[in-house]
DNA sequence: ACAATGCTTGCAGTCGAATGCAAAAACGTG
DNA sequence: CACGTTTTTGCATTCGACTGCAAGCATTGT
């Protein structure tokens, strides 16, 4: 027995047609075959005629029907969901990475379940609520604990990492290769010469600063260099700002600033430009990190590296898909690609 | 019978622990209970006594059981999901408004299902998509034509609509009132004695541009002045640079730069000092829409309209909820919040 | 002690679509 | 035309959790 709100029932004015979707059933019924007919219409590959699938398309277009995901889901395990984690940072500093994530799932007929939290450490309440709604991975720009992951997998969820490092390959991840793309700006400001070069990093132990502050001082030290100076800053502007006022007040000459990322390397250079008075790079050189738009700005011309966003996004849809297909038996995989250098005026870096 | 694959499976190696998920009957099992107590103890206010409460909650514990919320959706008709529809230029222009609303919905307990465009008519296919995860509502910054519009609410699925217009109340819908901001700028332009304003506005069609330059025209028709000049380009830094040099070029004198974004702003600021040899705000006041962060650098100091996304983000959702409750029954009201003049150095604009 | 009342509990049916199986239909061959 | 093959079809069951109903149990009042 089907208990459905009839067109004419009198508990319901007038306003909206329909209050309950069609379901397989009804289109069925319609066209006069049974519901598994229906179902194996919608399904790619199943063996129906010609002559019964032009029925029951003809149906379902005027009961304007189309499978319940989510009843298909429950039945076929597979919830064409996938949870993405990030965090405001992400979203207000490289939007473009969601975008891309978005546009290589859409490829993938994948739908993401979008979380976007204030702290990293919101992880842990938002991660079970994800879950809940049994999706085919997890595609995280936040760090999540080993614990937490492992949860996951016990549940057959694979987890892939984009800018984060998981521990012994417990989970996918995918990074750009933060301390390559610092290494060879600092590399190239000392081939210009440089030799006094200070580091202003994000907040303490956020990873990808932390990443970016190795390649810096791996980069020194194989120069036989000592840092002139690393402050920590928190990722905005004004904090670059601030940064580069205190290394300025505290060492007496500092002939370059690395920056763990762009906001704060323009902040640090309209310190040098606006409150010091000096010549960018005449006196000092600026860099940056993830070639945000502002930097590019014919006036700014900040020297940066730009992430391969699409590239590392397609690489994490991809890792994805072949993890779900493998039924989760996989090591995880750990994928570094390297980012563009953008050599600009902010530095002397030259092409080599 | 439950059809299981259990541990000792021989086609499966002890990789992984479970391969399929606990479900409410290997808790009830577990706990000596029935399925239902198990349901009961994890829906709000249902009868059970403390005693199977506890029950229930370890043996849930030690299963790792969380209810399957696709399951549940099905029988509750509630999905608990919300259809969040962006462009790449939202995430890359005001990825607030996206973060804000991840946040008010998580307060609401409803996940947003992401789906990140390319083009605005890209909706038409995405849409479909959407709706067969059984979204309790859609809320979309991107157009959505009356026929989609209506397609939805036929499924019972309300839409809200975010700095986006619906006809004759079939939507809901919250904007930033774009065109008192502009006419605030444009009275306040003109109290400070400007007479030759030229606006340089989005992409023709756009919505949003739209009403900014309605604003503009309704603003200077009511100062009974005439438009200096109308450009279009493109939302973006370099499109505002060229509009800026083209309006220098075709019109004699032009002494205000009104722009439909700050992007184009900035572009038609550096086009003005930087191409021009002008004097900002001397020679010419430039105005932008939106408060990006790069527009408020000391540096830059541009004058502009800051919406408040955290307050349209809280209505959005707060409607949302409303038109779940009420079945759809409503006509879909129409909301208008006025943004925040942010007066800076690229004007003189003085408050009033 | 018995009945009335209120909580708890389990049973069984339900949500909507997918699918193994066997029956039925269509097809091909001799 | 009969028979073996292949394709289509429908039946019935399944996914996992929720819930109306009635039975079970405990509590209370008289």
């Amino acid at each position: 027995m089907r208990h459905r709100v009839m067109p004419g029932d009198p508990n319901l004015d007038q306003l909206n047609t329909r209050v309950s979707r069609a379901t397989s059933y009804d289109v069925a019924r319609l066209a006069g075959v049974s519901q598994s007919a229906v179902s194996r219409c919608f399904s790619q590959g199943a063996s129906i005629s010609d002559e019964t699938r032009e029925k029951v398309q003809a149906a379902a277009r005027t009961l304007g029907y189309s499978p319940n995901a989510l009843a298909r889901s429950l039945i076929t395990r597979r919830s064409g969901l996938v949870g993405l984690i990030v965090t405001d940072t992400t979203l207000r500093h490289s939007p473009q990475i969601v975008h891309d994530l978005g546009d290589a799932l859409k490829q993938a007929q994948l739908m993401p379940l979008l979380s976007a939290l204030r702290a990293e450490s919101d992880v842990e309440n938002a991660l079970p609520a994800i879950l809940d709604y049994q999706p085919e991975a997890i595609i995280s720009l936040v760090t999540i604990s080993q614990v937490l992951i492992k949860d996951a997998r016990a549940l057959g969820v694979p987890v892939v990492l984009i800018n984060r490092k998981a521990a012994h390959g417990v989970a996918t991840s995918i990074c750009c290769d933060q301390a390559l793309g610092v290494k060879q700006l600092v590399a190239g400001l000392i081939a210009d010469g440089h030799r006094r070069l200070a580091f202003i990093a994000g907040p303490k132990g956020a990873p990808v600063s932390e990443e970016r502050l190795k390649g810096f001082q791996t980069a020194m030290s194989s120069a036989a260099l000592k840092p002139a100076a690393v402050a920590y800053s928190d990722y905005t502007y004004e904090g670059g700002h601030a940064a580069a006022l205190s290394v300025w007040k505290s060492q007496k000459r500092v002939d370059a600033l690395v920056c763990a990322n762009d906001a704060m390397a323009l902040g640090a250079l309209d310190a040098c430009v606006a409150d010091l008075g000096l010549g960018v790079p005449g006196d000092v050189s600026v860099t940056g990190f993830d070639d945000i738009a502002e930097g590019g700005r014919p006036m700014r011309g900040l020297t940066t590296v730009r992430q391969p966003t699409q590239q590392m996004a397609a690489l994490a849809v991809a890792e994805t898909l072949r993890l779900c297909r493998s039924a989760g038996e996989q090591r995880g995989a750990q994928h570094m690609i390297a980012g563009t250098l953008m050599l600009r005026r902010s530095s002397t870096i030259e092409r080599g």
